[in-house]
RNA sequence: GGUCGCGUAGCUCAGCUGGAUAGAGCAUCUGCCUUCUAAGCAGACGGUCACAGGUUCGAAUCCUGUCGCGAUCACCA
């Protein structure tokens, strides 16, 4: 743990005055003391032995004693079985108390010009269907990070590459062109992205049909599949896309605006936005002179059929085709040209895909072939792999229906947060205008933390009816919390109740406060480890966290009606504070919260 | 079959660069609203950390094997 680095230094001092031997760093562990324990920062004597030859009980005795001698901070210490746990004085919880306060960008890093830049890439979404639950994690995930790695004083450049090209495109172009009898989402009302997806899922049906028709007409399978009308004429627009047909292009580029308009809704719905939309259509000519160029360099190898590949084999993966034997792209090509032209664009330290598991291999085998056609930054890719959402019924599968919009979700949701608080009479004297925004607010944030509150890289379960719970380890449960601390301090301002020039020494803090302190102050630890291991699920546990603790100091102590008023105000500041960092922590998870609820 | 990932309470999840008695929420049960917002708080119940070995002062955490689940191994994206 690299907490109390000023604290490790101190007891490696210790241990070279009263052993002779500086120990090895990794040996010197301290770590939170354990709720149930007194203390503070515990440090674990067993590896330290090696350097003391005494028993645990001995080494920690010695270890607490010069340091409750010659570190003011360290005011006591108690030992049990070979813990030192060290007790700091009240005097350092409440100078970092004050510290924080005055520092308006307390536990956050504003980028300067020297930081290092990041490009996160997510969202990534074919321009054939609507947005998914799954597409909700990923923008969530993407977007998350991105706050967090600027909390870090990282420069983020927000990516999108839109997959705007290819067969899947051209099947809700040629349904729409058969049966669409001229829909626009005028003239039907619907989202963009819902029409274009009803032709996709229309080709797909009549598709199916005409392949159960071959093969009663004695074709087999795979022959059906290649022969059906559909599919033939699904290609030729393909063919004719590519050649620059203008009548093709001219729908494409219609139906694609479309998806945009519906897109941007949705976007806009779950607050997430790019600094830099590329595409597809845009990328996949140069990924293809990049492979060409390979080629010529001898880097890549050609079949007998014409279709270009990367032979990985002496690496243990596999071969990878880059040109089919057509000549036309495949996914692999357009990624290789779209992070060369990022490259060039933006001069990234690290490039960051959001992208979901299931491309694990994909990844790997992207950052390899980069490397072989010789470009030396490919190392600086990382890919941010997330496990698939499922729901208590099992996987969403798009054939049976089961896929959540993420429209209609976030719909249900606003929904629900209006029944429940309607109920609860927590709208009750709000203008229509107040309600809506509220809301809102709670809906969004009860989606956000329940997808954000799981560690990325896991699989989960999007249960619909316990993410609107509001009790429990959820989003509104910390909104909540925060608006009561909003509705203290607002009371206190007005009964002229100041958290300032508080006597610290009359003061005699109870363990919660103290608890409470020590979460407040990791805030900056927990920013910084987010945002090494690119995890925010590590956010959401640390602001639950801090919410509990918070919600028991306010059920033992009654802030306004304390008679000490230095120790009224010191908790009306502690208050303040607790909920500053509640809203700088769910910032950057891209979650709002209210002043009222 | 090869590769990668996962397996912790009835359910959903924390904890994992080895540390003390395994942590929450939901569900079930019991208390607490004349006190700053009860969307709350306090408590009870609930565990062979999939299984078996190994490494060592110490393993849910690291290693090996087994079982189970998932993903991937396309001239799809």
């Amino acid at each position: 743990m690299k907490y109390a680095l000023y604290l490790k230094e101190k007891i490696i001092e210790t241990i070279i005055n009263i052993y002779g031997t500086k120990p090895e760093l990794k040996l010197v562990q301290v770590q939170h003391t354990r709720k149930d324990f007194t203390g503070d920062y515990t440090l674990v004597t067993f590896p330290l032995l090696r350097y003391s030859k005494k028993s645990p009980e001995q080494t920690a005795d010695d270890i607490g004693n010069y340091l409750s001698e010659h570190i003011e901070c360290v005011e006591g210490f108690n030992i049990i079985k070979g813990f030192l746990n060290l007790e700091l004085s009240q005097k350092y919880w409440l100078n970092k108390l004050n510290e924080a306060w005055v520092n308006d960008h307390f536990g956050i890093h504003l980028p300067d010009k020297e930081s290092k830049t990041v490009l996160v890439e997510y969202s990534s979404p074919n321009t054939n269907k609507p947005l998914h639950l799954g597409h909700i994690r990923n923008n969530l995930i993407g977007y998350s990070i991105s706050k967090i790695l600027e909390a870090n004083n990282k420069k983020v450049i927000k990516t999108n590459i839109v997959n705007d090209r290819g067969i899947h495109i051209c099947k809700s172009m040629l349904a729409w062109q058969k049966w669409g009898n001229a829909e626009t989402p005028e003239s039907t009302g619907m989202k963009g992205d819902f029409l274009v997806g009803k032709y996709y899922v229309k080709f797909d049906q009549e598709y199916k049909k005409e392949i159960s028709k071959l093969i009663s007409e004695g074709e087999n399978q795979e022959q059906a599949e290649q022969n059906a009308p559909l599919i033939l004429q699904a290609r030729e627009m393909l063919r004719k896309w590519e050649a620059g047909d203008k009548k093709v292009v001219a729908l494409w580029q219609k139906m694609n605006n479309w998806v945009y308009e519906g897109f941007d809704i949705t976007y806009d719905k779950l607050g997430v936005d790019f600094d830099k939309i590329y595409y597809e259509s845009d990328t996949y000519k140069l990924g293809k002179s990049i492979v060409m160029d390979g080629l010529k360099n001898g880097k890549l190898i050609v079949k007998k059929d014409g279709s270009i590949w990367a032979d990985l084999t002496e690496k243990g993966y596999d071969e990878k085709i880059l040109l089919r034997s057509d000549g036309t792209s495949v996914y692999m090509t357009q990624d290789i040209g779209t992070a060369y032209i990022r490259c060039k664009d933006y001069k990234f330290d690290e490039h960051i895909y959001v992208v979901g598991n299931e491309q694990d291999y994909h990844f790997q085998v992207l950052k390899i072939i980069l490397k072989e056609l010789g470009f030396p930054w490919a190392r600086y890719i990382r890919h941010l792999s997330y496990g698939m959402v499922e729901l208590p019924e099992g996987k969403m599968k798009s054939r049976e229906g089961t896929v959540v919009d993420a429209d209609e979700l976030i719909e249900s949701m606003i929904t629900t947060a209006r029944n429940i608080s309607e109920e609860l009479g927590k709208l009750d004297g709000l203008s229509e205008e107040q309600i809506k925004e509220t809301i809102n607010i709670i809906a969004l944030g009860a989606l956000k933390y329940f997808l954000l509150k799981v560690d990325p890289k896991k699989n989960m379960v999007f249960n619909p009816k316990e993410s609107i719970d509001f009790n429990g380890n959820t989003g509104p449960f910390i909104q909540y919390t925060y608006a009561r601390i909003r509705s203290v301090a607002r009371k206190a301002s007005k009964n002229n109740i100041e958290p300032s020039a508080i006597n610290e020494n009359k003061l005699k803090l109870d363990s919660k406060e103290i608890q409470l302190l020590k979460t407040i102050y990791h805030f900056t630890n927990m920013v910084i480890e987010a945002g090494e291991i690119h995890n925010p699920a590590i956010v959401a546990n640390y602001v639950y966290e801090l919410v509990k603790e918070y919600n028991q100091f306010y059920h033992d102590f009654n802030i306004l009606k304390e008679e000490n008023t230095d120790l009224q105000k010191f908790r009306l500041k502690l208050s303040i504070m607790t909920g500053r960092v509640i809203k700088d922590a769910m910032a950057l998870l891209g979650i709002d919260v209210p002043e009222k609820m």
